[in-house]
RNA sequence: GCCCGCCUGGCGGAAUGGUAGACGCAGCGGACUUAAAAUCCGCAGCCCGAUGGCGUGCCGGUUCGAGUCCGGCGGCGGGCACCA
């Protein structure tokens, strides 16, 4: 989930803003927000039952919820603050709404805290826990506290256990072995992070691939279905279901097989190959397999060079992108295929280091005319190249290929029976003789590969199996779940902790009662957070879910966190809620209706050019022209933009902001600054500014809440009162859809302009004494207006101003949002532009909706269009209502 | 390497294919103040003498009209299955 910033750096100490204490009539934010806090959680205004009240509908929304680093970051603040508005803004508006929060508990963060610092994984994050909740209290997030839990207490990871034994019984869950990362100076297993250039980071030794027998849950049996369902997600991000359905990768193709020219060692007497492109058979170059492969091993059993090969390739570690990245590399063989439509000819088989063996068959033809990588390859070892695709409006004479090939469609030349075909119609045929000549058939692949979930660490949920001598493997019965970690792992050396315990693995068989030992492999992270959701629909339910309850308030209506989760964390969630529908724990397959992926808060950064060491924003001074060290004045270099970093020194600390500024001056200046999908700026002047409009708005609500009672309800919609109840009806209308559409720099925008069209009228109020029953209520109406529409956004601000402008009334916790009165959204009057060949060459005014005969004519007796159109023909006159006239002229 | 995005004034950004730059930040000028802070008012894309020209990363296309749609290129970012 919501990864750490591991930045240990302490917030820097409250600076209470002096100026607060000396002006009187200031907003205090200091000590307005903990009272509303306060006043919300004695009203118990977020608290929802398990199962959603039948009397209005139900609204569960949802951030994804932090790991326990220690410390709140920027993005977390962005985060829940999204989905606070939201939470905030569907209460208003009638529904009832589950907003829980949790923690992402297991991870290895605690275990390198372990290692660096001594501490105990469990102490050191349940004492994180301790400091991060009490940083989102003081946010004012509408959170039903609750229902929270963490998913390093058996509370909750008993019940996980739970599901795996279902999932087991349901064959979901299978055995088998795959590689890791081995670190083979500290015998530990490192996760893709912890390899840094092919090198373990804490010993610095050369990593290699290693087969272990593994736990992997069946996702691929759910493959089919995770696509096409994809399509009823329209509530979706369409990136996020292209990124998935990329990944998911179904291809429709062809298994080949090649038999070998003579056996190879061991026996092995055939190749068999995946391919999307069998139309282009005739193009092949040569054979290619997998270093994993079973038959490289058998090479290199008897070949020291293919050995060396092989070794050398295990040594890029598992991470696909540094494969791939890889200088593309092979080793021949010697070995000869044969092929299945060329009598008499045979290629060689190398060893290459791009073909994958998780993909396909892990063995490739390699056709250099249809793949850039292949022709990549062919090149560097000096291979044919023949030609046999030939792309559209080329001459077959004349064709060649150079350092670039076409992957795309052609007609196929030099391919025998396929020649003068399509590619589609090639691919078609090829797959029919291979068929017929039993030498492979059509099939569909899948790039999606199954879920392996088992991790040598201590700090996870332990899987719930025993392996015993006699009877295998055997899970544990459940009701003797949880199985529970031991609380005194010891770290001093490396390893699975959990594996190395004294006494926590040896236990007895639950079939046969003779010796056995517990499974020491503890669960991904991300089965922790496959189904939390579930779970905080009824967080202390004796069983994993409560049906009634995830019934109730399934699914998810509104998911928020970052674009980093597109893929893994969601398509797993997906997969997960199959899963558990299947063995009965929910009623439904798709998690989350609808969902939000926000961009990363960025902060310059700077350095002293002396060392070039990163220095924190506090130490740094802005200048005219540059920066310089406050401590002594030297220059200091600003740097780019980035994400936030302990190692660039360019965090803010949300504590030090809240101390110094409010929460409501942080909500509001990160939905300010920037639509939420995109990464934003952390930039002092925004904040300030943001500080600044809270202030304002304040004086402006407070001078109409110190004004006389009004003697009624506004019913002019006449005059300067009717401009100001437009002014405010319009903004009802914008700032509604702005937070509908997750566009709240926008609703910003339209709430600044109101408090200034309040503003000016508080002026010219006070300048004409214009102090009527009608021009007063004008003023209440856009007060009231402004209370209610930024609560969601400044929430402690809205209760202080609202209890300001009606003392005995109703908290905006309380109350419905407000609701536009369609006869004051309608303007009086329109401007349209005026084109001439679609350059704007004037403006008119004009009644709305006027008739479009005289909207043309107005428009070209306009002076400087009549100008231009002398001694010219209008040929053409394009009238868009209420917008724009375009004349299009001859001559 | 592969997949997916993003790119608009000094800066963050706004804009159902219909007046590009709303709103804010920074800036400049003014008011208030002994002074400062705070506050209030005003100016402000670029070029130009202009009622003109140019302008939404770059090149091309579709359209009466393109920031918006299509094709190509460049730069920046996210993901790549054991970081969360």
């Amino acid at each position: 989930m919501n990864a750490p910033i591991p930045d240990a750096r302490p917030a820097s100490r409250s600076e209470a803003d002096p100026h607060d204490a000396a002006a009187a009539g200031r907003y205090e934010f200091a000590a307005a927000e903990p009272r509303w806090q306060h006043r919300w959680a004695e009203a118990d205004c977020f608290s929802v039952p398990d199962v959603p009240p039948a009397d209005r509908p139900k609204y569960y929304v949802l951030e994804m919820f932090p790991y326990p680093s220690g410390q709140l970051h920027m993005g977390h603040v962005r985060n829940y603050t999204l989905g606070d508005v939201v939470a905030r803004f569907k209460r208003a508006r009638g529904f009832s709404v589950l907003h829980p929060m949790g923690w992402d508990a297991f991870g290895l963060p605690a275990e390198n805290a372990a290692r660096e610092r001594g501490a105990n994984p469990a102490e050191w994050t349940l004492r994180n826990i301790e400091i991060m909740r009490g940083t989102l209290q003081s946010l004012g997030l509408s959170l039903n506290w609750d229902r929270e839990f963490a998913t390093c207490l058996p509370d909750y990871y008993g019940h996980q256990q739970k599901l795996f034994l279902d999932f087991l019984r349901a064959g979901l869950v299978e055995r088998r072995e795959a590689f890791v990362n081995w670190d083979p100076v500290d015998h530990t297993v490192l996760a893709n992070e912890q390899v840094v250039d092919g090198r373990g980071w804490r010993s610095g030794a050369l990593i290699e691939k290693k087969r272990l027998s593994q736990w992997f849950l069946r996702i691929t049996d759910f493959a089919p279905d995770l696509l096409d369902a994809l399509d009823e997600l329209p509530d979706w991000p369409e990136r996020v279901r292209t990124m998935q359905a990329h990944w998911i990768g179904r291809s429709e193709g062809a298994r080949v097989r090649f038999a070998l020219d003579e056996p190879a060692p061991g026996g092995i007497g055939e190749v068999e190959v995946y391919t999307t492109r069998p139309d282009t058979l005739f193009g092949m170059s040569f054979l290619a397999i997998a270093p994993e492969h079973p038959l490289a091993a058998q090479v290199a059993a008897t070949n020291p060079g293919a050995a060396g090969f092989v070794a050398e390739c295990r040594r890029l570690g598992t991470s696909e992108a540094t494969i791939e990245a890889a200088e593309k590399r092979g080793f021949d063989t010697g070995l000869r295929v044969r092929h299945p439509f060329i009598e008499g000819e045979s290629f060689p088989v190398w060893i290459a280091n791009f073909v994958l063996m998780e993909y396909g068959t892990g063995a490739i033809f390699g056709c250099p005319c249809g793949d850039q990588r292949d022709l990549d390859f062919a090149r560097k070892y000096d291979l044919p190249v023949p030609v046999v695709v030939l792309p559209p409006g080329q001459d077959e004479a004349s064709f060649t290929i150079g350092r670039t090939t076409h992957e795309g469609d052609g007609t196929l030349v030099r391919s025998g029976f396929l020649n003068g075909m399509s590619t589609a119609e090639g691919k078609r045929a090829a797959i029919r003789r291979l068929e017929e000549i039993g030498a492979g058939e059509g099939v569909t692949n899948w790039r999606l590969r199954d879920w392996g979930i088992s991790r040598q660490r201590y700090w996870g949920c332990p899987i719930p199996v025993v392996h015993c001598a006699s009877c295998g493997i055997v899970p544990v019965p459940a009701e003797q779940l949880p199985v529970v970690l031991p609380s005194d792992p010891d770290f001093s050396r490396p390893g699975n902790a959990l594996d190395h315990h004294p006494t926590w693995k040896h236990t007895t068989c639950p079939a046969c009662g003779g010796k056995a030992e517990r499974e020491t492999d503890t669960c991904d992270t991300f089965v922790d957070s496959s189904w939390y959701f579930a779970r905080f629909t009824a967080p202390r339910a004796g069983t994993p879910t409560d049906r009634a309850a995830a019934d109730g308030w399934l699914p998810v209506d509104q998911y928020i966190g970052g674009i980093e989760h597109a893929i893994l964390h969601l398509l797993y969630a997906r997969f997960f809620t199959r899963a558990l529908h299947k063995t009965g724990h929910v009623g439904l397959s798709e998690p989350f209706k609808r969902l939000f992926t926000q961009g990363m808060v960025n902060h310059e950064s700077f350095r002293d050019p002396a060392d070039g060491s990163w220095l924190y924003p506090e130490e740094v001074e802005r200048t005219a022209t540059g920066a310089t060290r406050r401590d002594n004045g030297a220059p200091v270099t600003v740097g780019r933009v980035e994400k936030m970093s302990k190692s660039k020194r360019n965090t803010v600390s949300p504590e030090a902001i809240i101390a110094r500024f409010g929460a409501d001056t942080a909500r509001w200046f990160v939905l300010s600054d920037n639509p939420p999908e995109r990464d934003m700026e952390w930039t002092e002047a925004g904040v300030s500014g943001a500080a600044r409009f809270g202030q304002r708005l304040f004086r402006v609500v407070r001078a109409v809440a110190e004004g006389t009672v009004p003697a009624g309800a506004p019913g002019t919609a006449e005059g300067a009162v009717g401009e100001l109840r437009r002014a405010t009806h319009r903004t009802i209308a914008a700032v509604t859809e702005a937070l509908e559409g997750f566009s709240f720099n926008v609703a910003v925008a339209r709430l600044h302009e109101l408090t200034s069209a309040l503003a000016d009228a508080e002026k010219a109020g006070a300048e004409k004494a214009e102090e009527t029953p009608e021009w007063d209520a004008a003023r209440r109406e856009a007060a009231l207006a402004l209370c209610l529409l930024v609560s969601p956004m400044m929430p402690h601000l809205a209760e202080e101003m609202l209890a300001a402008l009606e003392p005995d009334g109703a908290m905006a916790v309380q109350r419905s949002w407000p609701v536009a009165d369609p006869a004051l959204l309608a303007a009086t009057r329109v401007t349209i532009a005026v084109q001439i060949m679609g350059k704007l060459r004037g403006t008119i005014e004009a009644e709305p909706d006027a008739e479009p005969a005289a909207v043309i004519a107005a428009a070209e007796n306009e002076p400087n269009v009549a100008r231009l159109l002398e001694g010219k023909r209008v040929v053409k006159r394009i009238h868009v209502p209420n917008r724009i006239v375009n004349l299009v002229v001859a001559g």
